[in-house]
DNA sequence: AGGATGATGAAG
DNA sequence: TTCATCATCCTA
C-alpha cells in the first residue's frame, strides 16, 4: 500500500490550492471518493478525508493485488502480478475506476475501502510527495517499507 | 478562441 | 526524454 496526503491550501501540491472554487467534492463529504482525470489520460483515485467544510484527501498511489486477480489482468495487461495496481494511474486501471465513480461513498457500495483485519507486521516509511513541482519538500508519502508493489519514480 | 499546465505511464 | 490527451484555468 502506497498512498499520499494533500491539504487544503496551505499545500501548494493540493487542488484545494492551485484549484480552488472547484472540486467542491474536496471540501466535504469525508469517506466518498475523490477521481479526477490527470494528464488527459489517468485517473486518481482519493478518499477525502476530514469533515465538511475542510479539504484533504489521500491519494491512492499502490495496493497490493489480494482479489479478482483475473480481472485486474485483463485490464491491465500481462504485468507482473505485483506491478499490476502500482502507481495511481495504473491502480485505478486495474480497478476499473473511473469519472462516474467520483463521489462514491467508499464506506459502503462496490468501491468500499476497510481496514484490514488482524495484526500486520510492517513498518510505514514516509517521504516527500511523487511527481508534484510545489511543496516538494513536505513528507507526505507513505508507503509500507520494502513492498514490492510501492511504485518508483 | 487559444495556450499552458498537471498528483502519469509507456515507449524510445 | 517525449508524447499521449483533457478538464480546468488564464489571457485576450
Amino acid at each position: 500500500m502506497e498512498t499520499e496526503a494533500y491539504l487544503g491550501p496551505e499545500d501548494g501540491a493540493s487542488h484545494a490550492a492551485f484549484r480552488p472554487g472547484s472540486h467542491a467534492l474536496f471540501y466535504g463529504t469525508g469517506g466518498h471518493a475523490y477521481v479526477f482525470l490527470n494528464y488527459g489520460v489517468h485517473h486518481c483515485l482519493n478518499a477525502i478525508t476530514g469533515p465538511a467544510g475542510e479539504p484533504g484527501c489521500v491519494l491512492l498511489r499502490a495496493l497490493e493485488p489480494m482479489e479478482g486477480l483475473a480481472a485486474m489482468r485483463r485490464r491491465r495487461g500481462a504485468v507482473a502480478t505485483v506491478r499490476l495496481a502500482s502507481g495511481p494511474g495504473n491502480l485505478t486501471r486495474a480497478l476499473r475506476v473511473t469519472a462516474r465513480d467520483n463521489g462514491t461513498d467508499l464506506t459502503r457500495g462496490a468501491l468500499v475501502i476497510f481496514a484490514a483485519d488482524g495484526p500486520r507486521a510492517f513498518r510505514i516509511a514516509c517521504g516527500p510527495r511523487i511527481g508534484i513541482t510545489r511543496s516538494t519538500a513536505l513528507p507526505l508519502r507513505f508507503w509500507i517499507a520494502g513492498h514490492p508493489c510501492v511504485s518508483g519514480r
